[in-house]
DNA sequence: ACTTTTTATGTATGCGATTTCATAATAAAA
DNA sequence: TTTTATTATGAAATCGCATACATAAAAAGT
């Protein structure tokens, strides 16, 4: 690897005017700029970035710790996070949810010296947010938001499933399923809440609610769906969680012979771009924003790294439901399934 | 934050004694140890990264250069990428490739000391080979390959394109659309290559083939279907390059009212996780591996790196695809559209 | 022409770890 | 007990760069 030294060899000057003209500091005369950019391009000179960052204290680098690919909520955040990051001129490492176990991963980017954290994988209760803070690592949490609160951008998920329930319940739905991932995370428990309530409000004295909490992999979903339709008092309708569980337990209804929705409704919460697709057309509820939530998540932060930690304002971002209906709910049919 | 010498002066030792420890070197009395433990542990220590990276020169890092995420071949390879590496202790960074003009995100990784590079960006007469190569740094390409040569893992594409044509040959189809990115990649052109010298060889006198190159975009794509559809002489079959083209194809087609299969067969490549779907069941064309080409690809980049440049072996890698006949191809019906 | 200010450059130091080398302390061999 | 081998520890150099500081040279004021 050449270094800055023997650039600064090369072109007779001192490694600090190196330094400089890579810095492109004004204090540097025509003719050393030119030397030493010659001397660069004859040596294929390329700074050591972990050098500078060692000494700049800034890495340039951010970490993104996102939930798992398979949900299509995730690829679009990431997607967004990744390429905003960039364009500002910032990397980004990224790691993916562990099933619960994140401490691992934590402990990695704590000792990474990032400039920034952006992760979705926070639980309500925890510890990591506590370690956040005292890192006075700039970060912000999207999509899962944390019990003490912090600095997150987030859907207003009770919101989100109080409509599913109002837009259930006027289609004439009386039983309905939940499907939805762990209640230890802000999401699905105010989804969930949301939902629950709603269906209370209605004064549904014949309602049901089938609650299924499961680990969102896909066998759980399929699972979740056997149990449910196997029952004798079947579901017409199913709130889930999130598109991606909407989107595999829709492979799995019509894999057992069910029409959506025709024989059973369904909705979902996300609003991602996939459940747009021709053979989805799914109805589902997210925010009204033409930027997801990573995007919001990456703005935020990256303006809190440039901003300095004297001038950090909390970051707290509740987006506002709206409901996308498309071709996945239909009115309840009596004697349909 | 904490240094080693602070945690040293709070234990009462030097700072190698801590390093030493922080290294587990077992020339440490479990006193000592003991003693640095705890100090680490009070003081909430955390090895700083970046100066063990400058003086070891590993980073333990890993580059990814990425096809864009709205192609689910490139969401599966991301994670499974992400998540190898970090078992096996590697981070990684990420970088979507933009639409052609990689030159910048290159000179980032090539400055930044990261331990191997996977790239699945390069063009079949792209300049990255020949910096790559006198980089040093280990690298490997996935899904497409330079014209050189050099580190890669991919699919035999020519094979590929040409399965594709006997198939839809054999269904009776004459008139074929095909549809494909830049020609400058070895995926696309390999693919059509195979393609039409299948049809060729079929001696399918009266057999058609439109090429549609696109930039891959939903929109281009939407753009060829309509301009295909538009002609006299109507396509009744269309092999989409990738299976992400081929989604997005469906997608167009159902708005433009044509049922699939009966009115018009699409068959992709990629045999992607999404298109064993039940709301797509896309017939296509894929390499006969449980693991994708990213895991492949990151398998070795790994072996490669922790081999030492000395050991370091060429990784040609080309997988023989299989048909996976779903039901988005059936036969040819005269006056079917 | 002499002082003062500005500009360009080099020297030296430090970022936070790893690692070589020298040495003190201890254990093993004689 | 003396010599030798082994083990534990600290001092110091180093990694590649940025930057504070000192200073020489040039420009500007007076």
């Amino acid at each position: 690897m050449i270094s800055s030294k023997e650039v600064a060899r090369e072109a007779g000057v001192s490694q600090s005017t190196v330094s400089r003209v890579l810095n492109n500091s004004n204090r540097v005369s025509k003719e050393n700029v030119a030397k030493v950019t010659e001397a660069m391009r004859k040596l294929n000179y390329r700074p050591n970035a972990i050098a500078r960052s060692l000494v700049s204290k800034r890495s340039k680098t951010i970490a993104l710790i996102s939930g798992p690919l398979h949900n299509p909520f995730f690829v679009e955040t990431t997607s967004s996070i990744v390429n905003y990051a960039k364009e500002k001129g910032y990397n980004t490492n990224v790691f993916f949810e562990n099933n619960g176990d994140n401490m691992a991963v934590y402990e990695t980017v704590l000792s990474m010296q990032v400039d920034g954290i952006i992760l979705s994988s926070v639980f309500m209760d925890d510890p990591i947010l506590q370690e956040l803070q005292t890192s006075q690592i700039p970060y912000v949490m999207f999509n899962r938001k944390h019990n003490e609160g912090g600095n997150f951008v987030e859907l207003n998920n009770y919101q989100a499933g109080k409509m599913a329930a109002d837009h259930l319940y006027q289609l004439g739905h009386k039983h309905i399923g939940f499907i939805g991932g762990p209640m230890y995370t802000s999401t699905f428990y105010g989804r969930y809440l949301g939902f629950t309530e709603g269906i209370a409000e209605q004064t549904m004295e014949t309602g049901k609610v089938f609650l299924n909490e499961t680990d969102t992999s896909e066998e759980a979903i399929a699972d979740a769906i056997f149990k449910m339709m196997g029952r004798k008092e079947r579901p017409t309708a199913v709130f889930a969680a999130t598109d991606a569980i909407a989107i595999t337990a829709m492979d799995t209804l019509m894999e057992l012979g069910y029409r959506v929705p025709e024989d059973i409704s369904i909705c979902g919460v996300d609003n991602v771009r996939m459940a747009r697709h021709h053979a989805f057309e799914l109805t589902t509820i997210g925010a009204q924003s033409n930027k997801n939530l990573g995007r919001l998540g990456i703005e935020h932060l990256i303006n809190s790294i440039e901003a300095g930690k004297e001038n950090m304002s909390p970051i707290q971002v509740t987006l506002e439901p709206a409901l996308y209906q498309r071709k996945t709910t239909g009115p309840f049919k009596p004697g349909s399934v």
